[in-house]
DNA sequence: TCTGGCACTCCGTGTTCCCGAGTGCCAAGT
DNA sequence: ACTTGGCACTCGGGAACACGGAGTGCCAGA
């Protein structure tokens, strides 16, 4: 059905159209790629790969442009993820490595990646799911007003103002916070609503509803925060990219957190790095864009995602080797932070 | 040199032409406003305004369009800033109360922003620089290290993690703790470098390394961090208003956060309220855009600017009484919290 | 100082035409 | 059974052209 040759011919046809941005025709593949037959072999394999829907011609007397199916065919069986220069993975390294806290990792992540790829990048903070509690502090800011402030083993800050149903005296949340701190340091955070569960029993009477409204928040940053920010750069390369057409579309959808939440968070076929071509993503107004998302987190967990978005035809060797490589190198300054 | 006449046929020219982005003939102008006179004498006030360099025709027999010194003359004497309606009053309020901490009231901000003017809207967070010392927190998280937790008034938090020379035992950071929040608690930021000064002299000879390396991240902290964390939203407005030339670069800028400082950081003449149109701006590639900024803060001070970015044929007078609106009521729950 | 009239200037649009790239098909060659 | 060269056909897109209309500048008269 595609012999060896078809499959050549597609993989010609994905790699001119990416590099020219052209409809190619049979007599500009014979010439470059030296596949070794006519202009009119190539012309019948066409045919045959535009029967199966691989590729298409926008008008009669066009060249061909790849369908969404022939990109799929091409990622998974015809190209091989493309390693970045010994140069480049230098550079990612000195630059992440300079970071000084988790936002700047994630900023500066966001950056590099948009850089690299020369697409429009998306990180996703590192969830808190699966981290630990470093410390809980709980800072008096009014008489009746506190501020919640939770530290994770990955250097993730929480923070929540709480109105207190009474005042309350600095001892008595002085007091409240060795306990807290006591039963949760450690903690797994997906563990901290069983293990506060019983605490309020163990205070004194009067200390109950304080401790009750605290908690009741600590939860809820937990539950609701947990994994919904997220942030891109390098907007500016979808101007460059020839998006006219439903460039506004893509611009509302970064805005979206939930949508792009989804786009990142769907996970693919292939072990740890996802892409999902033009109309596979669930979104109309996202049709003529491909996402190419890897998970990364510290060690063998993963924390979040993080990825490019760009038009379906781009670059996917390269492209994937960046997203591939930078979520190595973040997961490694995790671990080491 | 500009009789009364000039003057509302300018301010005719300018209405017109940013409701219907065409350039605008004598005989629409004499049409739809009634400005008691012919399009002939129209055409005579019109060539004077052009004289001056007030209005500009794209073409010989195209219409006016006003030119960036036009639109100045509009917005100084031509105008009067336009109050939001009741219904958008009480939105902003509900919209902003609903936020519980900093990183939040400024996201709401910069949405809220970008939704009422159909712009590109920007949100400085509130400097450093005014808001006083809360509460800091040191909390070890590994031998050598420790993350130092900053809670200013204004209910911001700055993290850092600190490598410290040599290992520290628990109860010699809580008690640097105490002694710390002791000296800075209620301290004004910009007062804090003095208050630390002397404070290494006053701890045991064997805690002085360690203070020191605290001490100088904290410095570092407040001098560099102290005011360049900017964000934006509403991109996708751009796409939609037909800024097809220069997008790229608008994006560009958008994500250079010190252009972005520059551009709402330098202060205008109206009190309170910058506008800053088209090539008054310093920066190339953002030429045919304008800058509507305002500062905002708790109480009277000034803590921090926001604005909108948007095509110089931008609506002024609603823009402007967005921006002022919004600028108030961000003090005001800052104020409040 | 304002107004109506008039000649003039271009812009933008629609039409037509033509070239060239690319195709599909067929018959002949290996 | 493929592959190849030849050939007629189809469109898209650019160039040339005409033309209507909106808008102007200027002038003479009120």
């Amino acid at each position: 059905m595609l012999d060896e040759r078809k499959l050549a011919v597609l993989r010609a046809i994905v790699e001119d159209y990416v590099s020219t941005n052209e409809p190619v025709g049979s007599k500009a593949l014979a010439d470059k790629h030296n596949l070794g037959v006519s202009p009119a072999t190539i012309r019948n394999d066409m045919a045959a790969l535009e029967e199966q829907g691989y590729i298409h011609q926008p008008h009669t007397s066009a060249g061909r442009v790849p369908t969404d199916k022939g990109y799929r065919l091409f990622v998974d069986r015809l190209s091989h993820i493309k390693p970045l220069s010994a140069a480049e993975r230098r550079a990612i390294e000195t630059f992440l490595a300079g970071a000084v806290d988790l936002d700047e990792i994630v900023m500066r992540t966001v950056r590099l990646l948009a850089q690299l790829t020369r697409q429009v990048a998306v990180v996703q903070y590192p969830s808190l799911t699966r981290s630990t509690v470093r410390h809980v502090e709980i800072v008096p800011v009014a008489e009746r007003r506190v501020m919640l402030v939770l530290i994770t083993n990955t250097g993730r800050v929480e923070q929540r103002v709480i109105e207190l149903p009474d005042p309350v005296a600095d001892d008595r949340i002085a007091h409240l916070r060795a306990v807290l701190n006591s039963c949760l340091d450690g903690c797994g955070l997906s563990d901290v609503p069983e293990t506060v569960a019983e605490l309020p029993d163990r205070l004194p009477i009067e200390d109950r509803p304080v401790a009750a409204t605290i908690l009741s928040v600590l939860l809820e940053t937990l539950v609701e925060r947990h994994e919904e920010k997220i942030v891109f750069a390098g907007a500016a390369n979808l101007a460059a990219a020839d998006f006219s057409v439903g460039l506004r579309a893509v611009l509302e959808a970064l805005e979206e957190q939930v949508v792009l939440m989804r786009l990142l968070g769907e996970t693919g076929d292939l072990p740890g790095l996802t892409v999902r071509i033009g109309s596979e993503n669930p979104y109309t107004g996202l049709r003529g864009t491909s996402i190419v998302a890897a998970g990364y987190g510290a060690g063998d967990k993963e924390l979040a995602r993080l990825g490019v978005l760009g038009p379906t035809r781009m670059d996917y060797p390269v492209t994937m080797g960046a997203v591939r490589a930078v979520a190595r190198y973040v997961g490694q300054i995790l671990a080491g932070s």
